[in-house]
DNA sequence: GCCAACGTTGGC
DNA sequence: GCCAACGTTGGC
């Protein structure tokens, strides 16, 4: 059991488009960054991951998902119309991968990056969303670090 | 293999 | 909209 942070950006896609899906569950496809990509082939099902709101007026951790399949091909990848087309990537020897999440929960309220941030040197030491200029947009988050963020809840 | 140019992310 | 910090690309 392991657990993860993964950001969207809720102007494109947010929690609340993640609670309306069929089976509150959608396909984190688009990721195009290798060590984002390798992190989602190390999640197993029943991992839970946050839900990070990136990019928009108030960022933080809006919810819980879990992991309901593990990494597949990314068929957005092989879409010549699609904005993640790579071409490099085909059905025989696919370069990217995506799991399926489904919605545990929402937070009872958006815990913010600014709260994160106070927390960076002590109890939340090494959280891989505060190290200096990351932007992958899917991270590993310790058990200890998991724990202590649903305490701010 | 080096590295400049370019594109992207994402907080502010 | 700005811009720092990346990752990727491609000429050499």
């Amino acid at each position: 059991m392991h657990y993860w942070l993964m950001k969207s950006e809720p102007d494109v896609f947010g929690i609340d488009d993640l609670a309306k899906m069929t089976r509150r569950t959608t396909g984190w496809d688009g990721v195009r960054n290798y060590q984002a990509r390798n992190y989602m082939r190390e999640m197993a099902r029943g991992d839970q991951a946050f839900f990070y709101h990136s990019n928009c007026a108030e960022p933080g951790i809006a919810g819980i998902v879990e992991i309901t399949r593990t990494a597949y091909p990314d068929p957005t990848a092989f879409d010549r119309k699609d904005p993640h087309y790579d071409p490099g990537s085909t059905p025989e020897k696919p370069r990217w991968f995506m799991v399926d999440v489904t919605l545990v929960r929402r937070l009872r309220r958006v815990i913010t990056l600014s709260e994160l941030k106070n927390k960076a040197e002590k109890e939340l030491d090494g959280l891989a969303l505060l190290r200096r200029g990351n932007r992958l947009s899917v991270l590993p988050v310790s058990t200890r670090q998991w724990r202590y963020i649903l305490s701010l809840e």
